[in-house]
DNA sequence: CAAAAAAGTTGAACTCGTTCATGTTTGTCG
DNA sequence: CGACAAACATGAACGAGTTCAACTTTTTTG
């Protein structure tokens, strides 16, 4: 059975975590305090900590909600890619990028960024790193599918060719939010005149 | 004349940077406070930021002479490169990753990076996108040597190119900087397995 | 059911980056 | 040289993340 204070304890969390998603989008990740989300969640500043090691645990739970979801909906594109190899890609990439802001500021992203690569030790910073790994694998998973239909070349080294798509289509995305002022639709510009070379360079003979 | 004043704000300055190489090779940029940066350069707390906005502006300033470096070292390659495209490409990334680590620690790195990404508007942030994009620019060149000496083949897109590697060789040094066990020797071998299939692929005909 | 143990909550206190009102030093002008 | 202005240095005070010793609540035990 579930005990009072299990419960509790999950209500406890599902509050702070609320009240996170809420405040972090409407006034940006610094501009909350952990007594912000204390007050709205109903609990105490320390009782914050005693489910979340740091406010930057707090942001990695709420960015890492959305990339899973990014990462579903990655996989229905792999399963079932578009004819024509940039076309696969830039809709697997595409697809990313168009869920990233569905839920989250670019603030939040910089900031789980910025966390990621400062505190890779913690909690945190692994369980981004790992997210970011499973994107990397996504996109070379991708090129083997591709390599399977006979679209790209078999010669071509996969795993190596998915670690330098998700090198690119990452920094990409970093330089979008680090630019407020940039949009989504010169992101998507951005990466396909760099993926659209790419295609071209590995694609088989008869999809010229 | 430099007036006494002049002189004594650049020797502050000097002081002040100094004794931030210094700490925060020695203890890590986050366990030194500005009282301890103030205590050696001799001054007040409040004139460190008399010098320097942020304890990020710090780092950043330090950071920033290692680039300098870097892209030093970088130009000489471009303007002679060994032949062959990985070669001359793999000299180029080795160059930048030997000197990395020979004034900054990993943990310098990755507060500078961090840095980068969090507060882009800043004087910081852009200074050191700024030193990316030099970095992006000369892989770029390099490329456009190549084609010119008739060892890439000429219908590759420099820039998208240039980029691209840019962007595998900064993720890859992420990774590095992220976790401390990770050796320049696996660095070096790491980014070779992305550039070597990469190479293969704009490499003209003649070179195989 | 009562008492002890376990688990969890609390908010005051601590740290460190940053700011600002005040004081001091340097340069200039009569 | 003396007095005024400008530039600069100073450190106490402030804000926000984090910690921890004391207190409450829930569970277990006899």
């Amino acid at each position: 059975m579930a005990g009072l204070r299990e419960r509790q304890k999950a209500d406890r969390e599902r509050r702070i975590l609320r009240a996170a998603v809420t405040q972090f989008r409407a006034d940006g990740y610094h501009s909350v305090r952990i007594e912000d989300l204390a007050e709205m969640a109903e609990v105490s500043v320390g009782t914050v900590y005693n489910y979340y090691r740091t406010k930057g645990d707090i942001l990695i739970a709420v960015v890492a909600m959305e990339v899973e979801e990014v990462l579903a909906s990655g996989a229905a594109v792999v399963t079932d890619p578009p004819d024509g190899v940039c076309e696969a890609l830039l809709a697997l990439i595409f697809g990313y990028y168009d869920h990233s802001l569905e839920y989250l500021s670019k603030e939040m992203w910089r900031s789980a960024m910025a966390l990621s690569i400062e505190a890779p030790g913690t909690p945190n910073g692994r369980r981004y790193t790992e997210l970011d790994r499973r994107l990397a694998v996504q996109v070379t998973d991708l090129i083997r599918s591709l390599i399977a239909r006979g679209e790209v070349r078999d010669d071509v080294d996969a795993n190596a060719l998915g670690q330098i798509i998700f090198s690119a289509l990452n920094q990409m995305f970093i330089e979008f939010v680090k630019d407020d002022a940039m949009t989504l639709e010169a992101l998507r510009s951005g990466i396909a005149k760099q993926i659209g070379p790419l295609a071209r360079l590995i694609e088989t003979e008869t999809t010229r």
